[in-house]
DNA sequence: TCCTAAGCGAGACGGTACGTCTTGTCTTCCA
DNA sequence: TGGAAGACAAGACGTACCGTCTCGCTTAGGA
């Protein structure tokens, strides 16, 4: 049968009311401060309502990061990856542009949901780039996941440090920073 | 008057219970998961003792980590940090000794809170490291707090992911990743 | 505005359901050893609801006294009072009738509370009557207040003490008890 | 051998501390929100020295009242019972020269284990004497128990209104309010 | 254009954990 | 060596959220 109904444009509506009201929300307290009640008295819906399209608040802020997930990944792949293992220009100036949203996510007032995805994410392509490179034989002697970690773990306390401090040096220093930080591979 | 009674015996005990009773706990469950009722069904104490002695939970996690911490921070401060910005190998060494406890505390069960702590203790170091070298001129070029931010969240990263996977390679090796992934300075 | 949306039946429900927790458990216990959880826990709801209700244990209690009282002052007002400032034999009948409830609350098992409202009421009335016949004039030496404050404590007296000793004598002749200890007005 | 102990001197210094205690922190605040931390804080005694001395705060409390009761039962004895089947000119006389302490305990800021106590001690009394008068067939028709209650009550219940009222009239009139309240016999 | 199913707000509910408070017991230290 | 100090286990308190639920109202979209 297939009924498949066009679905309702208020569903649409109410998403974007709790996407609203969780970024208005975690720029005023941490994330984890932050309860189903407020989000629904901010967002002017029913408690139900919003249990109907998320099973919970982390739920909802997993909604928000996978839009952010997507952006950076496609910076971390369209970027050709000179020296470094992971290109950062394009990630620091993604994030110098929108740094209100990334910085409420991903800085200290975010939850550490937030940084242990994104740093899956960033690890996860540097073991593909290193994979890729392994063809070299270079630096072959050391283990590749270890080294995935070092490279992910490094780019993204750097880019939340920055965040963290209101972003004190331009992106370009950043990425610098970065890439001259690590040993040429 | 400063009466400065001895303290009673008793409260090294109970604090000794609460201490057993969360590292016991963390390894059957998420930090967060943990509830003050599971810390003092555990460690057999009753509810207001617990209380006593700490404010909350986190308070708890803190005490811990502060003998932890000094445990570190010595590793840090006793090496001679050749090449790399902070001296790695003690650390593993120390972290492999310690496996248990410290992958507890550090790993995906324990809390950001934890994280940010240790975080915060590695930049501090790399930082004054940093600061004593500069002397040299070299690299004066980059900021000195990012690049502490840098080394500071890939040595937290490196080492936790190593905890995390069960320690799949020696310390020596850990420390290698270490510091041949680093400029040299 | 005056929204005065339509009362959830479930409120009287749940109000019902802890109507009949406190008048099961008053049975088995004194009132003031029955706590919260024995309420909710016979009554079958959650904590909060209690309270979403009720500010306490005592609210609780008040508002089962508050139809007891109306009933009782209905008995009071009814009956013409022949000799004795109070009527009593109403008042007995009645208590007879739903025995097990108000000995509940009235007798030695139940809360001061109940005593110091149920007085209260008691004396208000004995006042009101006395103030009536005032004009007569007779008796008009002796403070009304004072007056009011014996036959409305030895009705009270004496209806704890019929229930408490479960009903001895029949209402009748307590009735009589009554008016026969009082002097002539 | 024979050290039959001489009762402490200490011990009864102790038992007037709390003694004092009590009935200070009665005029502030009612009985039932007293709390033992309270009566060892102001009678400045270790917890376990209170336990060592009474079962709990009812003990304490009721030990006060015996003094009191003995010395109202002496009036209630001594006094020829005219008229009246209990003799209370000698009771409100007492409770006036003793009106603070009495009305801490047998007021509204008093325990209700007060009233009962002291209700408990003049139904004793009216039965007693209504026993003794039996001889005269008088009123034999109404039953001595209900008739005992009655009397009881009305003259706590006259004491305690006087006492909370802080005795609007001289003890003198409340003895002629329940004199001729009370039918003769 | 109507009508019906859905989405929705409002909020009651059972539950769980919190941090506080008080009780009566038990241990330690001091005078 | 006995009493003051106070740590302790136990457990009730009233509060805060959670995720589920029931209720009518509104409203979109297919007929």
């Amino acid at each position: 049968m297939a009924t498949k109904s066009r679905p309702d444009r208020r569903v649409q509506r109410t998403k974007d009311s709790l996407h609203f009201a969780l970024m208005s929300l975690i720029v005023e307290k941490s994330y984890d401060k932050i309860t189903v009640q407020d989000l629904i008295d901010r967002a002017n819906i029913g408690r139900s309502t919003f249990y109907a399209h998320y099973e919970t608040k982390d739920d909802l802020l997993l909604s928000e990061l996978d839009r952010l997930t997507a952006d950076i990944e496609r910076h971390l792949a369209d970027e050709p990856s000179s020296t470094a293992i992971l290109p950062s220009l394009g990630v620091f100036r993604h994030a110098a542009e929108n740094h209100r949203e990334i910085k409420a996510l991903l800085g200290s007032k975010g939850s550490d949901l937030v940084q242990r995805t994104a740093l899956a994410t960033f690890t996860r392509r540097a073991e593909a780039v290193i994979d890729e490179r392994e063809g070299d034989g270079k630096n072959g002697n050391l283990p590749a996941d270890a080294r995935a970690a070092f490279v992910a773990g490094a780019l993204l306390a750097l880019l939340t440090w920055w965040l963290d401090n209101d972003r004190p040096y331009p992106p370009e220093t950043m990425a610098n920073v970065y890439a001259q930080s690590l040993a040429p591979t």
